[in-house]
DNA sequence: ATTAAAGTTTAGGCAAACCTAAAAAATATA
DNA sequence: TATATTTTTTAGGTTTGCCTAAACTTTAAT
């Protein structure tokens, strides 16, 4: 399989989730900066491989083996990303142009080293789970804050708004990747929520847990 | 740089030291697997970058600005193969294929930080010194086993020959890099030696004394 | 329902890196 | 020295993956 036939299965598959009865080619394109007839062009090529299902102007869905490849890519990008974050210096946003590299290594034995070196680990720095070697996923039930109830816990994943005004907020009451946040109580007039993040206490407004995504 | 301007540098690099004034079309291209055409098309192409210097029918070498650029690459295989044998499970004769894949990643900070990670080490698991950012490379006195007479004693610094056959017999003969190896004695006839390593006498041929180097 | 806009496909090109086959140059041999 | 052999280059072709521009569908709007 080429670099770029594994580009577009793992891009196809993560825009199925959006787009659930078929990724256009117009978005596919735009996903992979490229343009739609390059877009048509290897989706007509992985349809007669048999790894993913097309019909022209309908848009194109993965088969289960084309799923397969994309979630060994997917393998490959999350362990690689968890390595350069773990043990290399890597921050957050430096660590996906390289993986984007790496996964393209091929090596089964490769991977499965790197897999034990890093101790199996079940999720990535983003928080995203590890599929394992067939391509299994476990998974991961994303919630937002304000789904949850006095007494649970959550670790943020992830957030709904990328606004500069949103993420300084979270910085400056250092909620970051990884955070636990345990919801103490929920006030009935406004849906805001007092919560414990390491051993500080604060009010979050309901449009702020809402933003927010965490991992049960 | 692309994936193929990268290898072409580096096997001139390695084969200039065999023929230092000029690396045939025809060595360079059996070296690659490849064929003389695509070779001289390559080598051209180089010459244009400035990389090279190539008349026709004189055969090519590199310029200061290729030899760096080898260097580059060569550091990067070097700190990879070092990775691979240090830090996962991998063998001597199971290194090379996989570093010669992860040579390409372009990520400068990448290999700072595997340089980092691994301790700054001076040498890769065959005993090749291991250039520096700027490509400098630390020349290193060594001999073969072969060069060597009974009572002399050298420790193993490196390998002449990474066919898998011959590391493979390294492998199961225990040697390594750091073994001791004690001449006993040399037979008249071919130039076979007895020799104890860890406490094991063996003999070598002719052929395997030629390719261990060893300080002595 | 018809037309306008948006999205998709087809057709024809381009660059990289490989190839084969034939021509040209260099080297070896009689 | 002349010829044969080997090596190298040139010329033209292939595949992969990208592109633009034009044609064709689908969807949205009047």
């Amino acid at each position: 399989m080429t670099f770029s036939e594994e580009n577009y299965l793992k891009s196809i598959y993560a825009l199925q989730k959006e787009h659930p009865k078929g990724v256009s080619t117009n978005v596919l394109s735009k996903y992979l900066d490229a343009k739609p007839a390059s877009a048509t062009e290897m989706i007509k090529k992985l349809d007669e491989k048999g790894l993913v299902h097309y019909q022209p102007y309908q848009g194109v869905i993965l088969k289960d083996s084309g799923a397969v490849s994309a979630l060994k890519i997917i393998r490959k990008h999350r362990l690689w990303e968890t390595f350069l974050a773990n043990k290399l210096d890597f921050s957050w946003d430096e660590i996906h142009d390289v993986a984007e590299q790496l996964e393209h290594i091929k090596s089964d034995k490769l991977i499965r080293e790197l897999d034990k070196f890093l101790g199996y680990p079940k999720h990535d720095p983003h928080g995203d789970p590890i599929p394992d070697e067939e391509g299994n996923v476990v998974k991961m039930e994303k919630k937002r804050v304000s789904q949850l109830n006095p007494g649970d816990i959550g670790t943020c994943i992830g957030v709904n708004d990328t606004s500069s005004s949103f993420l300084q907020f979270l910085d400056q009451q250092n909620i970051r990747l990884g955070s636990v946040i345990h919801i103490l109580s929920v006030q009935e007039f406004d849906k805001s929520m007092t919560v414990r993040i390491d051993d500080r206490e604060l009010l979050l407004s309901q449009i702020a847990t809402e933003h927010i995504y965490v991992r049960v």
